[in-house]
RNA sequence: GCAUCCAUAGCUCAGCUGGAUAGAGCAACGGUUUUCUAAACCGUAGGUCAUAGGUUCGAAUCCUAUUGGGUGUACCA
């Protein structure tokens, strides 16, 4: 396209000898109603020609025509200027870079990122945003990588507080000693039982003692179960052996439930935190923000940063009695992880609920002085709600993340036995073939909406198997996949002179957008921008595909060789970027 | 109250830094298979881009106000 700029250029140094810049150059693809493939406005040239907009572009076009051997027509449309280019123009664009195969592919940039995501609780199972989360995270790093940075892929584990001690504390009580194995439950799915009956008994002790007379407030603060729990969290910061070994117990139950969902997600980490390992960070932080006088002291002793000036509150970092909040660990967390990795950027995979949490934290390093606090970014993500409202685990109204994975799976059969292509697939093909479709299907439902958009999933309407979805895609890469197979393919240019089709061109220029995809989806931290754009390009193909006569019994060498080498890129495109989305394409289905 | 995000077809969503008559999928209706995979393709129907102003040659897109919804505004994490 770069040509086409400099001709402008040029073009309008010499018809109205007025230097521009690039920016005024503004090229689309033409609209299919019109004939052409690209398409340049001149809306904004008119300042320099002093011309109507109409005689600017006859000017641009008559000029192009006639200089630049690649543009063989033009016609103009109001202030459009629709330029036809030459086939052979498409023809080597095609083959010198599409068919490289170093196409896609983005050398290192030598700037390192991490991606936080994941980050959940040991006393609940999974759950639908976990989901959502850790396909978001995985995605974004995986689309950093490819725009060549150097990612790490880390998990902050929140393995201690008082939500714990009440799975703890329940398991004590009425466990009986129930492990995984005599539950026959997955470990996070068994501490998460016990978490429900904490809930369940609690409330209990809470009606009891207001039906005693006592206050809402006052019950939730009394109730003996609630007490108890507190009391274990003190033992446990206090290291007493009973309470750490029960707790390293459950969290070791946890964390094999844990591992599973994460590996039928597909999604890894390169490194694990622990806020047992974190929670007492960030104090250091505060010293120096007091001598900095970033931060200031109340006579109670608790420590403030005023933010008012910034649009925020005052925001306490250091309670009174010493013992750090949220921020607190959070402020010495960042602090951590860039002593330890020294990266450029650094991407925190959180819901939107902490929107606030983070420009907060963000701003306070920033004033800290801390240099790489401009690298830190919250990749804040909208809440999967239910029809019937908000998921929440205590109430048991969630949608298990394990329990939608083996339905996806169960779906993705009978769709596929349904179909009856796979019948003579054998056995262990056909399982791994359902759970690619099932988890395609479910990944690409999740990614393809823009992040901060929040997302409504309704349990009773399965996900779709057709149309703008995963096995759609999947499926064009297979079909792709099995026309190559068929024709005994193998790559080799083609010459360039031979006629195409509009929809061959169409999907040339679609094709050789796959990088500027890739950097502009990295750019906006959205795997959507990617799904969208995958998309579009397995429709175009299936349209290419029916309009063509069967390409395996094609006569004409060349042409043959042509299409098989676009079926080829195309397929190339759609299986790379799906990886980047975590989602693989089977060779057949 | 304040902050912040969202609002596009019956439903789920695209629409990049403002560009031509706002696009897909699902659902509905009709069609395509003696030819490479019909999880596909083609067509019909479906819209006051929440509302009202403003900026501009040009606004779904930018600005302001209003309405509706989400989230936050804890010495919880």
């Amino acid at each position: 396209m770069n040509f086409l700029i400099n001709a402008v250029l040029k073009g309008i140094k010499q018809l109205y000898n007025e230097d521009v810049t690039e920016s005024v150059i503004n090229i689309q693809d033409t609209r299919k109603e019109f004939e052409g493939q690209l398409t340049i406005v001149v809306f904004p040239i008119i300042k320099y020609s002093k011309k109507s907009p109409e005689a600017t572009a006859s000017d641009l076009g008559e000029y192009l025509v006639e200089h630049v051997e690649e543009v063989v027509s033009f016609n103009v449309v109001k202030g459009f200027l629709n330029l036809s280019i030459a086939n052979h123009y498409w023809s080597d664009l095609f083959n010198n870079e599409l068919l490289d195969p170093t196409f896609g592919t983005f050398k290192p940039n030598g700037k390192r990122v991490m991606v936080e995501y994941s980050s959940p609780n040991t006393n609940k199972p999974l759950h639908l945003g976990h989901v959502r989360n850790n396909l978001l995270g995985y995605a974004v790093a995986e689309l950093l990588k490819a725009n060549g940075y150097e990612v790490y892929k880390v998990n902050l584990v929140n393995d201690r507080g008082i939500h714990i001690c009440k799975s703890m504390l329940a398991w004590q009580k009425w466990g009986n000693n129930e492990t995984p194995e005599s539950a026959c439950l997955k470990g996070d799915h068994l501490v998460g039982k016990y978490y429900v009956i904490f809930d369940k008994e609690y409330k209990k002790e809470i009606e009891s003692l207001k039906q005693e007379g006592q206050t809402e407030e006052a019950a939730k603060k009394n109730a003996p179960l609630i007490k108890e729990a507190q009391k274990m969290l003190v033992d446990w910061e206090s290291g007493n052996k009973e309470v750490i070994s029960l707790w390293e117990k459950m969290n070791s139950w946890v964390y094999a439930g844990f591992d599973v969902t994460y590996k039928n997600l597909g999604v890894d980490f390169d490194k694990y935190y622990y806020e047992s390992n974190t929670y007492l960070l960030g104090k250091g932080t505060v010293e120096e923000g007091l001598e900095k006088g970033v931060f200031f002291k109340k006579e109670d002793g608790s420590v403030w940063i005023d933010l008012t000036e910034d649009g925020l509150d005052q925001k306490l970092v250091l309670r009174a009695d010493g013992t750090s909040v949220y921020i607190t660990q959070d402020l010495g967390t960042a602090q951590m992880k860039y002593d330890d990795f020294n990266m450029d950027q650094s991407l925190y995979v959180v819901g939107n609920e902490q929107d606030y949490h983070f420009k907060v934290l963000f701003l306070i390093l920033e004033k800290l002085g801390k240099t790489w606090a401009n690298g830190l970014r919250h990749l804040s993500y909208g809440m999967v709600d239910l029809p019937s409202g908000k998921m929440k685990s205590r109430e048991g109204t969630v949608v298990d993340a394990d329990d939608l994975i083996a339905e996806m799976v169960v779906t993705a059969r009978q769709k596929t036995e349904a179909l009856g292509k796979v019948n003579n697939f054998p056995e262990e093909e056909k399982e791994n073939l359902y759970y690619q479709i099932g988890l395609g299907a479910l990944k690409y439902f999740l990614l393809k909406v823009e992040p901060k958009k929040r997302l409504l999933f309704d349990p009773s309407e399965s996900i779709d198997f057709q149309g703008n979805t995963g096995p759609f895609i999947q499926y064009t890469h297979a079909r792709i996949k099995s026309l190559l197979s068929k024709a005994n393919y193998t790559k080799q240019p083609t010459v360039n002179t031979m006629d195409l089709l509009i929809t061959e061109t169409d999907l040339i220029i679609l094709l050789s957008k796959y990088p500027i995809e890739i950097e502009a989806a990295a750019k906006a931290y959205s795997p959507a921008m990617l799904s969208n754009y995958l998309y579009e390009v397995a429709k175009l193909f299936n349209k290419f595909y029916h309009e063509v006569p069967p390409i395996v019994k094609e006569e004409d060498n060349q042409q043959k060789q042509f299409r098989l080498n676009l079926s080829s890129v195309t397929a190339h495109v759609l299986k790379a970027g799906m990886s980047i989305l975590g989602i693989t394409v089977p060779e057949r289905m």
